[in-house]
DNA sequence: AGACTTATACTCAACATCAGTATAATAGCG
DNA sequence: CGCTATTATACTGATGTTGAGTATAAGTCT
């Protein structure tokens, strides 16, 4: 059934990387854009992973931990440009904050910049009240009454209005709710239709292409691995006290969680092990640091780990 | 950074639709071959899904429920073929097992013919023992005691060895070792050299290109995604006992689980409501039919849903 | 010295999970 | 007709996990 088509698609590499410092989530992008670092797919590469790591370590100089693939997309309507078709392969890797020394200029942003309702941390933020107002009336816009129904309890459901928790795993689909409400600029790109102006734009700002959704998409998809998965150390200094890991964590998902629980399942699980050494740097007590034990890598790369992320 | 490659690679849509019939998990594959069914990726499709549903459901004439994005593989040493060069984007789609009426001749085949080690519901499969020799004599070919550690680690973690338990998402590494210890065909090909002759060649049949990787991958999802969404519905009919239901969840996961317990779970969250009528073909007390609430679907198609997957 | 801050240890209730057992309703059969 | 086999369905107790709270230790800052 086969035989793959001819017609010369390109296809583009795009990397999200992923940095935490001083409690801010940072999204390497290109210089004075908001735009996602990308490269092409050759012939030369062997695979598509391997693809990425070279041009991404060539171009940054970043050490790239952990790397997976997030998602592939070639939307026409979500391209901005009509007239080239592009593959874009995306993935998303982990790393240490360090200066861009590639040759092409690059800056560190904090990923609330870009969706500043996801960040819980300290509750509701601000402009949950202008999301809800926005939200309400697209809702109001719905042919019927069981229509008008579905679409405020999905909103919700997703935003955890009226009672219902919120999940913060569930970045993607927030988005795409907002592109749906067209609340979002991207959402109106190359509609000139008067009624295209949207009443209302909530805050955070947005990228090129489709980029703002695929952070989405890797923002969705680490949230939900550091609950299961050893990945949070790729984010973290050689050594370091519980509470910086545990503000690292707390970065990611956008929300408290128990310091006594948190402590606990860490170390329940042996991931860590005393350096034998402590920070003074804590403003109290001085705090042990600790070390990742590189062995549950291989002891479970696989069996799976915990993290709590709950209530703070 | 960008600028898209104009080298004219091409993109291959590759579905893996699954059903499921009398205790048997099949995929569809292409008459008298091993080979899942493919298309070309257009410029008139929309998006990479909707290009896949469109030319599924043409020739297939299949009701796609759900589908979902699972991998995308340009690896150039697994295709088979050196020259030319294509990217292939993979979907898992679930549907009801129906002749295939499309332009193409199809076949529903068990996926446990692909992997037989992976079917554990009447305990270790008899092929273990040939797994277990191999992969041993994969473990003692490492350079140095080091490496022979871990690799026996390794096969132990993945096959349940040695008091390890048997975790029945890790298909995918479970293929991906196998095809390191060169214990199957698809790891020998383009290899003329006398020692690419396998010493053992475990059974189970191997398929075209890299498509039982890609099978691996969609059963390993699938077999993730049961637990915590209520996918499984997709592949039964309209009304169902508990039992039936169980038996489907125990066909995809490969194991037995615990009558009382999987009863309990599906029933306290109202994931099924009573037809009121009751099916006499279980050659014992009739058990009462059960249709799906679609409705949970809005409710939580987000919040999320548990099935218990233990042991029997 | 005393207030404040952070680290670390321990306790308890609520809940989910695992596994086993008991009873009910049918079919098949001598 | 009554027995057994088979499946459906309901209940029970032990165990483990999770969420949340409290108490104490060891520093800094004023």
């Amino acid at each position: 059934m086969s035989a793959a088509s001819k017609q010369g698609i390109a296809a583009d590499l795009i990397a999200l990387l992923v940095a935490v410092n001083s409690g801010d989530p940072r999204v390497l992008t290109i210089q004075d854009q908001h735009a996602l670092p990308s490269g092409p797919f050759e012939l030369a590469h062997r695979s598509l992973q391997s693809g990425l790591r070279a041009w991404v370590e060539r171009q940054t100089r970043l050490p790239l931990g952990y790397v997976e693939q997030l998602y592939t997309f070639a939307d026409r309507d979500r391209t901005g440009t009509v007239d080239q078709r592009v593959i874009s392969i995306s993935y998303l890797g982990l790393t240490r904050e360090q200066a861009g020394s590639g040759r092409h200029e690059t800056n560190w942003r904090s990923w609330y910049g870009y969706f500043p309702w996801e960040d819980h941390r300290l509750g509701a933020p601000p402009m949950e009240k202008m999301l809800r107002a926005g939200l309400a009336a697209w809702s109001e816009e719905a042919p019927d009454r069981a229509a008008r129904r579905a679409r405020q309890q999905r909103a919700a459901m997703l935003f955890g209005f009226d009672g219902h928790v919120w999940n913060e795993e569930l970045v993607l689909q927030r988005y795409e709710l907002l592109y749906e409400a067209r609340l979002i600029p991207e959402a109106l790109r190359g509609d000139d239709r008067p009624s295209a102006r949207a009443a209302t734009v909530v805050p955070g700002d947005s990228m090129i292409l489709d980029h703002r959704r695929i952070l989405a998409t890797g923002i969705a998809r680490l949230r939900a691995k550091i609950k299961y998965r050893p990945v949070v150390f790729e984010l973290m200094p050689d050594t370091f006290t519980l509470l910086q890991l545990q503000r690292c964590v707390e970065a990611l998902a956008g929300k408290l969680v128990h310091k006594p629980n948190f402590r606990r399942l860490i170390e329940q699980q042996e991931l860590v092990e005393d350096t034998g050494e402590t920070s003074q740097e804590t403003g109290g007590r001085p705090a042990k640091l600790f070390r990742f034990r590189r062995a549950v890598l291989a002891e479970r790369a696989i069996a799976g780990t915990k993290l709590p992320i709950s209530g703070s």
